[in-house]
RNA sequence: GGGGGCGUAGCUCAGUUGGUUAGAGUGUCGGCCUGUCACGCCGAAGGUCGCGGGUUCGAGCCCCGUCGCUCCCGCCA
């Protein structure tokens, strides 16, 4: 026989009665009825309980055992008599008696228990990390992390992709997020970075002829974290195509998601490809934000000219863009409801969060609430037209700069949606955001910077982007880019492009951003150097892995799916990370530590 | 870097207007219990009320500071 066992905890069943078997696993629960001690011995695959009575020379044992031991148990597969089956319980219909117990590994008092589905705070869970990945739920969420992972992979594959490794020691790039830096013990005073993508790497790879790549790839960002957002370190599907347009990176990214999340999604229904493709201008104006969760059935709509109007008096609308949002059946809602969504406008440092609510008199509809006295009947009908509202809903108005009303206009489209009941969780809906700015103007330092990613193509002619100059800086900002966003249920869940293979265009698109010709090459010099000897036209575009398995599993915060995360502030509780570097190790990398002051 | 929430027994939490000895559940330990599966019953131990300072006759509670976790803003090509 086995040292450890001949079945699992998920394995025995009726048709195995009367075998001797042994089982190896933790104690989920103890019973102990004094003559009669029942063990839940659980592992990996399941529970199967375990008895023993007084009688049995192993009953010392079993008697000392506590919840989470590690215990080796031998003895016959037993049917329980029908009042004690356990229908609850896969391997219910029996269970093991007892004849021999040998403790494996002993628990102390448990700083958090493993049985059951209470919440503890994440500062336990994640200080004892390994007895968390014990419970059902962190297990589960690991286990469909994995399975989602090898699905993506097969899938990728059989697309005629092949995957490959790229560095995790490389160079700081420019733009973009901070870096984590290594410093190099033979080259004093210089550093290495961890990728924050393998961006470079798999351009590269393109230009290598190497046609199509694929990696689930280590992703290192220095910024802090979000719910959905780890601080440090994330996975992407990174994925590169060569001689490709927009439309075929879409033709092939889109059955891979829309698989995966079909084979995983649990009976919630997935939107089927082809995706649909919203500007990203169309999306601001009408969702508020480049992410919008399509289950939210709410769509804003610009009313400024309404409130332009002469006959409209309502001055702390003039001169501003005004979005309107719908809310349908608000009408009813109580007061309360429209003070406290107003409140939480102030909140987000808006003046507040205008509304009129539309009622039925006489077949027509008329406006009610505070500022209705201030539009007249004939600009009333232009906003129940424009916004297409019935008897019973109510319009909120979001006033400001163009796009802090826009931004205002989506958050609250997203509150209404949610406190209006209206979204639903059942759903996966897709979309595309396609033509976002290549640039933006920088308030702060008064100047042009890449609005994402800078290495995509822009959609302009090739001679007209070389000839541009410093006066066209509006054409400069109206400019679209060949970049595309994947968003699903409000997360953005990739990011891509068509690359800008083209040396020329790429130093002219990093001019206008303010790096120098000579900065550039300094900077990106294999890349560059690379597209000096034969660049294919190539694009692709990196799905987030974790913020997949986090819509999947049906979390809302990564750590969730996440086997060993730091904390939003990270830090690695579990490991001790990070931890002062010892005065030998210092030394050896030439680096002295300057605390700050104070 | 900024704002909000939280921090009381191993764990989850309650704790009144600032007032005697800070409670409950669970876990732990001891006793009883042969069919439980959240087993049950009896009993016991267990507290730097995150930390530091202040106000007060008196602080878990009020004030100031600080630390940690978390959510958000900034940041995230």
């Amino acid at each position: 026989m086995h040292a450890y066992r001949t079945h699992t905890c998920g394995q025995l069943r009726a048709a195995d009665v009367g075998q001797t078997v042994r089982l190896s696993g933790w104690v989920n629960r103890r019973r102990d009825h004094g003559g009669l001690i029942f063990i839940d011995l659980r592992d990996h695959y399941g529970i199967t309980q375990c008895v023993i009575e007084p009688d049995c020379a192993a009953f010392s044992t079993v008697d000392a055992a506590r919840s989470e031991w590690v215990l080796t148990l031998t003895g016959k597969v037993v049917a329980r008599t029908p009042d004690t089956v356990n229908r609850d319980l896969p391997s219910g219909e029996i269970e093991l008696r007892i004849e021999t117990a040998a403790v494996q590994g002993q628990a102390q008092e448990l700083p958090m228990p493993v049985f059951g589905d209470h919440d503890y705070p994440e500062e336990t869970r994640l200080t004892y990390r390994f007895l968390d990945l014990r419970r059902e739920r962190l297990h589960d969420n690991i286990m469909l992390r994995a399975n989602i992972v090898t699905s993506l992979r097969r899938r990728m594959i059989e697309q005629g992709f092949t995957e490959f490794q790229t560095p995790i020691l490389t160079a700081s790039s420019p733009e973009g997020a901070r870096d984590f830096l290594v410093p190099s013990r033979r080259y004093p005073g210089q550093f290495y970075a961890l990728p924050q993508a393998p961006q470079q790497f798999k351009q590269l790879i393109m230009v290598a002829g190497f046609d199509r790549y694929f990696q689930i790839a280590p992703c290192f960002r220095d910024e802090d974290g979000r719910a959905d957002r780890s601080p440090g370190e994330f996975y992407q599907l990174d994925l590169e195509m060569s001689f490709v347009t927009q439309d075929d990176v879409f033709a092939a990214v889109e059955p891979v998601l829309a698989g995966v999340f079909e084979e995983f999604a649990r009976g919630k229904t997935v939107t089927k490809p082809p995706f649909i493709r919203i500007p990203f201008a169309e999306a601001m104006l009408k969702y508020g934000t480049d992410k919008p969760d399509l289950r939210n059935p709410i769509e804003i709509v610009d009313v400024s000219d309404v409130f332009a109007r002469d006959d409209v008096e309502f001055k702390a609308f003039k001169k501003k863009t005004v979005r309107a949002i719908p809310a349908p059946g608000a009408a009813s809602q109580p007061r309360s409801f429209f003070d406290k969504l107003n409140e939480w406008a102030r909140g987000e440092g808006a003046p507040g969060l205008g509304y009129v609510t539309f009622e039925d008199e006489g077949g027509n509809l008329v406006g009610k609430g505070p500022i209705a006295k201030f539009i007249p009947a004939a600009a009333q009908a232009e906003l129940v037209k424009a916004s297409g509202i019935q008897a019973g809903d109510a319009l909120f108005f979001a006033a400001d700069k163009t796009e802090r009303a826009a931004s205002l206009a989506g958050m609250a489209r997203t509150r209404l949606g949610r406190e209006l009941g209206l979204i639903r969780d059942d759903e996966y809906k897709f979309c595309w955001i396609v033509d976002f700015p290549m640039y933006e103007w920088n308030e702060d330092e008064q100047k042009i910077d890449f609005s994402h990613n800078p290495f995509s193509m822009p959609q302009f002619d090739r001679d007209a982007f070389l000839a541009l100059d410093k006066g066209d800086r509006d054409t400069i900002l109206g400019l679209k880019a060949w970049q595309y966003d994947i968003v699903c249920n409000g997360y953005e869940l990739s990011s891509g492009a068509i690359r800008n293979h083209d040396p020329d265009v790429m130093l002219k698109a990093f001019e206008i951003a303010g790096y120098a010709r000579e900065e550039t090459e300094e900077k990106f010099k294999g890349m560059l150097n690379a597209f000096r000897y034969g660049a294919p036209p190539h694009g692709g575009t990196a799905p987030g892995i974790d913020r997949i398995v986090m819509l999947l599993a049906g979390e809302e915060n990564l750590r969730e799916v996440t086997m060993f995360p730091m904390t939003q502030s990270a830090q690695d509780l579990l490991m001790n990370a990070p931890a002062p570097a010892n005065p030998k190790q210092l030394k050896e990398l030439h680096l002295r530590v300057v605390y700050p002051e104070k």
